[in-house]
DNA sequence: CGTGTGCCCTGACAGC
DNA sequence: TGCTGTCAGGGCACAC
């Protein structure tokens, strides 16, 4: 699920009920994900109130009172459960306040968790690295159309580079990049200025719509099973393979692997 | 430096 | 029913 758009409604769905909220206890039960929990991890968040909830590309951030800022990356299978009315087997880590129970759980442990200090997270390696925000102000055609220069890679690949622009994932590169008319193997270089002025809309609507819908599922992310609100995805070419083109031009959508991952489009109004 | 490849891990599903 | 192969929304280390 983890895209930018998912952790957004993660982020938002955890805020309802952990904003403000003390930590009375954390349980570890496995302390490692695609790498090991810090080892101050219980001993920080025990006790701590949380200060606030915030997003940057696909982490989420749970900052506290002690100084110090939980960052979590839900890797391809990771989510959240509240409240959740059993135990699962990939519950990594368990977070109590007064009224509720968090549960970390990622079955394929591509997620991670760190602690970073709140004051120094702009400059945290992996955050420092990051291109700007897709909705944010600095990202622009004019801003795409520098960092693109010269650039030979795919702009389907392009676009999943995180220093480029930080949040995008396979899914939604592929449904912008179908809004925006562009080829996925179009040469980063070579996408036109017109190309780009349609593809920084695109990028933003498609995620804003995404939000959106996550947005409206919040209820059943916080039922008490637990369950993470799924989207009622209605994709344009993501996973279509074989069906017809939703702009009704004739065009088959058709798949192909780049950098070792499916990219679909449609070749009649895709250049 | 830019670019391409393989791997981390578990679960779901199709085909036999 | 069970086996096997393939694929999955991400990121990183490493090779050239």
């Amino acid at each position: 699920m983890p895209e930018l758009p998912e952790v957004e409604t993660t982020v938002r769905g955890l805020a309802r009920f952990l904003d403000g909220e003390r930590i009375t206890r954390v349980r570890v039960n496995r302390a490692d994900l695609r790498r090991p929990f810090p080892p101050e991890l219980v001993q920080v968040l025990t006790g701590a109130q949380v200060t606030g909830l915030g997003r940057r590309a696909k982490y989420g951030l749970i900052h506290t009172d002690r100084d110090q800022t939980m960052v979590f990356h839900l890797g391809m299978s990771g989510r959240w459960r509240i409240d959740p009315a059993d135990a699962d087997r990939h519950d990594h880590l368990v977070l109590e306040t007064a009224h509720n129970r968090f549960a970390l759980c990622d079955p394929r442990r591509f997620g991670s968790v760190d602690l970073v200090e709140t004051g120094e997270l702009d400059c945290w390696a992996p955050f420092a690295a990051l291109g700007p925000e897709p909705l944010g102000d600095e990202f622009s055609a004019t801003y795409l159309k520098s960092a693109l220069i010269g650039r030979k890679q795919a702009i389907k690949l392009c676009l999943l580079d995180q220093r480029i622009v930080a949040g995008l994932g396979n899914i939604y590169v592929c449904e912008a990049l179908w809004r925006a008319g562009i080829h996925p193997r179009k040469a980063g270089g070579k996408v036109t200025r017109p190309q780009l002025e349609r593809l920084v809309p695109a990028i933003r609507l498609v995620l804003e719509q995404s939000i959106r819908d996550g947005g409206s599922t919040l209820r059943d992310y916080a039922a008490p099973d637990g369950a993470l609100g799924y989207f009622a995805c209605s994709f344009d070419v993501y996973g279509r393979e074989g069906e017809a083109c939703h702009r009704d031009d004739g065009g088959v959508i058709r798949r192909f692997a780049q950098g070792g991952r499916s990219s679909w489009f449609c070749a009649t109004c895709q250049r």
